[in-house]
DNA sequence: ACCTGAACACCGTTCAAGT
DNA sequence: ACCTGAACACCGTTCAAGT
């Protein structure tokens, strides 16, 4: 079978998952595909270009799973749990889309479902209180997929939705004006 | 001048200002010391040991900036300054924080100020809300750090300004059951 | 067009042996 | 106690040469 940019892709998320990143070489890679370290380069231009390509997949992904139904917080908690769920798939996957070179297409789409969500809403600084969705699904799952955390999942789990409540309950104060609680 | 564990992390940490996380390698650092890498590690187990010792070292200083007195939410935001200003004084401190193997004393003593904090306005739940601000400045931080981004710093700094008032509005919703505001 | 062979310039870590 | 010398087992990347 020929090497192309896709049969690489896929078996460096192979080797991803049985390994984690740290272990993820482009040597190892090679090893897997039966070909010399080299080969790989006419594929990739290097290796970050091939974990962007993988970041992208993931994202992709994620994207899939995303709602476009219900109220706006029902859909920034399916952004976010896509989020998480997505890096928690694969190990160290949050640390690889961290630390991701630069944003792709998958990414931009991805990120730009939760822009128009909360542009809908009317909420203004729009990109900043996106950022706060991201950047609160990213530090968390960054950590505890670090630690190997001796914290079960289900425990971890809650903790997520709690934070990301307050995270909603933020939010929803700048959600149109809030609304007076008496009439005009 | 006899090597030891405080002159290695001296010179680490210039290594690490004047290079970055990735070009600070054991070989280097024992170059900069007039010593051969195998010297390194007697007073380090491992790279990662040296590491962790740098963060503790970040963390130690961000301590001294806290505060313990005016509002909650002048504590909080003290906290959350203290941690990304401390993160971004170092070229991807951010990282390196977040991916620190284990916390030692001084993480734990920088979290229990914040955990202390909320924990003095009755907040339920209280390690998964300071979990909300911590993932919050790491998130915002790594990303604002890795890439080298184009926006100019006053912009950065007003982005994670919004967020954290929108993080603070969130955790508001919990201090004490919400003032009703009439009278009981 | 795609891959091999072979090199280049590195890594982190270990450990007998020296002082 | 602390460091050298020297090795071990790796890395990512490049590139002439082959097919």
């Amino acid at each position: 079978m020929a090497l192309n940019q896709a049969v690489v892709l896929d078996a460096a998320i192979e080797l991803l998952d049985e390994t984690g990143l740290d272990e993820l070489t482009t040597r190892r890679l090679a090893g897997r595909l039966g070909v010399r370290v080299g080969a790989l380069y006419w594929h990739y231009a290097n290796k970050q270009a091939l974990l962007d390509a993988i970041a992208e997949h993931m994202l992709a992904v994620a994207t899939r799973r995303l709602r476009t139904s219900g109220t706006w917080r029902d859909r920034v908690t399916a952004f976010a749990n896509a989020h998480r769920d997505t890096m928690l798939a694969h190990p160290d996957g949050a640390r690889l889309i961290a630390t991701m070179s630069k944003p792709g297409p998958a990414a931009t789409e991805f990120l730009g479902h939760l822009l128009r969500t909360l542009d809908n809403e009317g909420i203004p600084e729009t990109e900043a209180c996106a950022d706060v969705v991201t950047s609160y699904v990213n530090g968390f799952t960054v950590e505890e997929q670090a630690r190997r955390s001796a914290v079960p999942r289900a425990e971890r789990d809650e903790a997520f939705a709690t934070g990301l409540e307050v995270v909603l309950d933020g939010l929803a104060a700048r959600v149109r004006p809030a609304p007076p609680s008496g009439a005009g």
